[in-house]
DNA sequence: AGCCAGGCTACCG
DNA sequence: CGGTAGCATGGC
């Protein structure tokens, strides 16, 4: 077994499933009804089976919730979820119908407003044009705001395609340095894994859950070298 | 009081 | 190319 497929038995044992990607959709108004300060995760992990998302607006609320993370922690993107669900717009064409005030101050929580609020603007347009398709990765990339991670977050977790995320905890977990190319480190491990997207969703979200716990880091170990 | 959080773009040499 | 300033909020 390779080093990369031996630390994720070893995450899966210490953390469990993750059941990722987490979402707001299925909380009922009393869930959405939270206090001011939001300090831990109220999202419903809703993917046992690996069914989720079904519907369009399940793969938007992602797309969305991938945007806003971005360089921003996680509870904070639930709170500008949570106001845009109070406001009915996690919906493509209902988004486009608010001005981007209101966009702005729903998604404040979350910081960087004013170009999130652009990215937004201009994702929702290219995902109504998808009309259902699934983009492809150059697609997404092509849209202002869409750097790699945030389209594999999307292929992977929206699309349930193949694509193995790399982001900063990734980096730091494995001791990439930050001039390692995003592709050279991701088909490393998708070259070490099963081609397959469950696997992949898991192992993503498996390093998630071990950089936030910011503990026992295996760098030293591994050196990049995997 | 600073540091950090599931990045991206624009611009620099 | 590789490197980095700027973008912004809130919790610790």
């Amino acid at each position: 077994m390779n080093k990369i497929k031996y630390i994720y038995k070893t995450l899966l044992k210490e953390y469990g499933k993750q059941n990722w990607w987490p979402t707001i959709l299925s909380l009922d108004k009393e869930g959405l009804s939270l206090p001011k300060k939001l300090t831990q995760s109220v999202c419903v992990y809703d993917n046992k089976n690996y069914s989720y998302p079904k519907t369009e607006k399940q793969k938007f609320e992602i797309c969305l919730g991938a945007i806003l993370t971005q360089g921003t922690n996680w509870v904070a993107v639930e709170k500008s979820l949570i106001n845009l669900s109070k406001l009915n717009v996690i919906n493509p064409n209902k988004i486009l119908r608010i001005n981007e005030e209101q966009l702005k101050e729903a998604i404040k929580p979350s910081g960087y407003y004013n170009q999130k609020a652009k990215y937004i603007v201009e994702f929702t347009n290219f995902f109504i044009k998808l009309n259902a398709r699934t983009p492809t990765r150059e697609e997404l990339l092509s849209v202002k705001g869409i750097g790699k991670e945030t389209a594999d977050s999307i292929l992977l977790y929206a699309y349930k395609q193949p694509v193995f995320v790399i982001d900063a905890y990734t980096r730091k977990l494995f001791g990439f340095s930050k001039n390692i190319e995003y592709d050279k480190i991701r088909i490393k491990f998708e070259k070490a894994l099963p081609k397959d997207y469950r696997i992949y969703n898991e192992y993503h979200a498996l390093i998630v859950a071990k950089g936030k716990s910011n503990k026992n880091l295996f760098a030293k170990q591994t050196k990049g070298n995997l």
